[in-house]
DNA sequence: TATTAATATATGATTATCCGTATATCAATA
DNA sequence: TATTGATATACGGATAATCATATATTAATA
């Protein structure tokens, strides 16, 4: 990871709507994103990988799923960055519709966890 | 100016030593940056020209010579963003290479200046 | 005014990025 | 084991980024 890099990874609206709404829910699977994101899963799934080979994301089956969260083991130089970076994102009124949206039952895995 | 656009402008190699090393040095002309990144001439005016109509640079005639500075107009939440953003850039070897050559007379104005 | 130094821009080629669509993989379950 | 839901990847096309080269512009000066 290069400073270079995580610019890259911060500088496509998908992708930074991703990391933003992570940093603020935690972690999510790929269907809570494509919903909150109301973007295509091959879309979504494409950026994740992205995100995912340059260190920024893990991922983690949980059976059918996969979740993503902002990799907790990031060099120290990423995290000043991050939150910055990331307060100034959610502060655009697209974050806030994704979170709105991410608020919302979407996918059968929450449906289950609820019934 | 978006986030995602302000990851634009330093997700290239090239405009993010120009904004690093302007942070660093405050204002400098394009035969300076061009001299301190060892980079063809046509090739700085371009990024700096990116850089100038984002609004993240400041360029200021002065006779034959045009300098550029980081914009100190710019909205508050970019700040934080970039003071962070460069404080890593400024970690890298690259940067330490740009920062020394620098430091040599490379173009007749600083030679002029001296004399 | 002709020339030179500094800077900017135009052009065309190359490469990278992003997307939609289709399909593959993997896990769960009927 | 056949099917279904969730996710990943392959493919082709469209668009955008980047670059080297050549040329234009601007200001200073001989």
């Amino acid at each position: 990871m290069t400073p270079t890099l995580l610019f890259k990874c911060l500088s496509d609206d998908t992708r930074l709507r991703c990391v933003t709404l992570l940093h603020k829910k935690g972690k999510l699977c790929v269907c809570e994103l494509t919903a909150a994101l109301d973007v295509s899963q091959p879309k979504i799934s494409r950026h994740l990988a992205q995100l995912r080979q340059c260190g920024l994301l893990l991922d983690s089956r949980e059976g059918q799923w996969v979740f993503y969260q902002i990799n907790p083991k990031l060099p120290d130089w990423v995290y000043p960055i991050l939150t910055n970076a990331l307060a100034a994102a959610e502060t655009t009124e697209q974050f806030q519709q994704d979170l709105t949206r991410s608020e919302h039952i979407e996918c059968d895995l929450l449906i289950e966890s609820i019934v």
